[in-house]
Order: C-alpha cells, then structure tokens, then sequence
DNA sequence: ATCATTTCTTATCCTACATCAAGTGTGGTG
DNA sequence: CACCACACTTGATGTAGGATAAGAAATGAT
C-alpha cells in the first residue's frame, strides 16, 4: 500500500475525510526514512515534526536526572509520534524520538499543521482527537503505575499491545512500564512457570 | 471580584479576549455553590460540564478494584477542573469530582462549550491549550513518579503549589503525589529534622 | 563467517514504600 | 459542649522492585 493511501485509513478512524479533502493535504506530508538507532528529534531541540510512521517504529524517551532514559511513547505503522507540548507550544523538546528499525515516517511540520486547518477545517477535530488521546493514554498509565504491580501492567500490555512484543526490544517495554529490564525479566520468568 | 471578572482575568493568561467577547461568553457560563463533600460529577456519570473554581477547592479522584482512592487533579481558585476525556467524548466518566471546602462555580456544559466555539473562535485555541497543559501535567507527574523518590516529589509541590498544602488535607495530598498518609507523614517528619 | 554490540537473564542484596495496628488531635454538627 | 468522624502521626513488619554484577544469547556490521 501507498504511503498516502496508510495515511488516509488513519484518519478515516476519526474523522470522515473525503478524496477531495486527501488532496489538498497530500503535499503537506514530507516523506521521509530514518534508519535505526537515527534521531528525528533530539533533547533540547524544538520539536518541529509530527510524524506518521508508515513502516519502522520508533520510540519518544526522556533522560532524568541520574541519567536513566524513560520511554514515554512507543510508535509502530499507523501510528503518530512526536513531542505535542513542544510542537504545539514552541518550546525546547525534553524528549528525544529515535527509531528502533529502520522506518519510513511522513511528516508533518508545525507550519503546515497550521496551514492544513485552513485548507481542512476538519484536520483540527483529528488533531485535537489526538491530543485528546495523548492524553487519557498518560493518565491511565499513570493511574494504573500507582495502583497495579508490574506485573499486571505487563499482562495488560501483552493483551492490547501484543504486537509491540514482538517488534520492541524487551529494555524499552521495561522503561515504558516504569521498570527495569530485570524486573521485567522476572516478571516473565514467572509467568511461563 | 466579580465571578466572570475571575474569569477574564484566567482566560486573559492564554488568549487576548476583549471586553466585547467576554460579554458574548458570559451567558454560558452557569454559576453554581457546592458545599463541602458534595459532588459535581460521579463515577459512571458523563462528565457535563467543566468547571471554573471562583472560590473554594474540588478534587478529581477514581477508585482502583482495591477499593482505594487515586486523586488525579486538585484545583483551588482560578483553576479549572473536569473529566476532559467524558466531557469531549461523552463517555461515562471513571472520576469523581467532589468539592473539598464550600465552593463556587462557573459551569461551562459541554453543549454551551460548542456553542462558545462559534460564537467566539478565539476560545477553541483557549481550550486546546487547557487540554494540553492537562497533557503535560500528566506526564511529568507520571515521569516524577518512575524517576524520584516520593520526598523529592513532596518537595517540587511544596516549592512550585505551596497554597495546595495551606488548604488541601494531607491525606488527598499524599493520594496526589501517588503514596500513603502514612508515608507522607514520615516524609514530613523526616524533612523537618 | 566472525566479531562486536546489544539484549536478555539470573542471582544476591538492599531500599523505598505499603500494610497493619493503634493512638492523638481537632473541627463540625446535633 | 460533647460527641463523632475525620485527619494526622507513630511504630512494627512485609514486599515489590531497584542496584549491582556477571554471564548467556541474539543481533548487526564488516
């Protein structure tokens, strides 16, 4: 399938965009590859892009303090990733995006973000959807990291994210569960028994 | 002050309203007292309106299959508080949302919330940055969470909502930060040796 | 194919916080 | 004003998951 063509199932998810519609906003999206272990957005740099991951995935991390990284988004096909706060806002990025398997993305710069609300009125309905989305997704995974063991918000995961399983290395499931690779391991480890 | 004087001065912090608009906006907004432990909203109830908090203080909370209460957002004067998830997708909400001293109110319902839209197009971007501060909030509350101690957490609100701890009982303090009265407690004790 | 890097596992020990239990204020309401 | 519910504290004990260390297995680059 077309590039484009993932694109548009994407959005008929949420918004009911016609052939028309697909046209104006096709020359907005930028194609582009990212080979793996590559940044699309480091620490500190202003979040430009949103990008739709088309083939690949790729993961959205922070650093803390003493140096550890937190995964905070992980992206597979048909799937959007990016620093909202910093896109949207302007502001520097404390979130680097990298891909994990070489990728193809198309991306969407904040400056025509603002053009395709002018074209497609429609796309601001999309896009608040998404930020709407961003966020009930942090807020149960925060709710659900206070109030459930580790184990359960693995199960949990394995469940309705089963394919990350199999594409995302093991580390960055531990970090987007709030664990370490350890915990995880013995989490597993006790399953299968 | 006037209640929608409140107002204009909150919505003046992210969008330049004028005296005009602020006159076609007022007619939306429902002024409603709560007392002390009453609800706004309950669990399984979608979430109608969201609200403006004009004098006293409201938190939002879930309960987890353990029966235990989670506080996810406190919000005092000038600070609105709602289920954003229910209130835009209409869906039941999983928050209560509860007054925890006397209050007063600025209702805004979710119907009138479109209607504003309209009327003033300058609020859709108000309430778009309303939704993605809630965003943020949330996931640097999540990302404290995995990354520092519950001391360090305690202290941040201390230094950065310092009116929280003058009002908020510490029970509902320590459900915010995501531990134990108990725990709180000894954190308390412990900083003030 | 081989070497280097990354990922994953296992074991031991440790710590932050939970749980349980009990007791001390204190403020709101009859 | 007395009572009761609620908020807060303190102590004893338990435990999930972290830190550290080390080796095995898998994966990618040349």
């Amino acid at each position: 399938m077309e590039q484009l063509e993932f694109l548009r199932n994407n959005l008929l998810e949420k918004v009911n965009i016609s052939s028309e519609e697909m046209e104006l906003l096709a020359p907005y999206f930028i194609p582009k590859t990212l080979k793996r272990k590559k940044e699309l957005n480091r620490i500190g740099d202003v979040c430009k892009d949103i990008a739709f991951v088309t083939k690949g995935s790729l993961r959205a991390y922070s650093i803390d303090d003493k140096g550890t990284e937190h995964v905070s988004q992980l992206a597979l096909e048909n799937h959007w990733i990016a620093d909202l706060y910093s896109l949207l806002s302007g502001k520097p990025s404390e979130f680097a995006i990298e891909a994990m398997e070489d990728s193809e993305l198309l991306l969407l710069s904040a400056h025509n973000l603002d053009c395709i609300y002018l074209k497609v009125p429609l796309m601001e309905r999309f896009f608040r959807k998404l930020l709407e989305k961003a966020y009930i997704t942090t807020l149960q995974r925060f709710n659900s990291t206070i109030s459930e063991t580790a184990a359960i918000r693995y199960k949990n995961l394995l469940q309705n994210n089963s394919d990350l399983l199999h594409r995302v290395p093991l580390i960055y499931i531990a970090s987007y569960l709030g664990i370490t690779p350890e915990s995880l391991s013995r989490i597993r480890k006790n399953m299968s028994l």
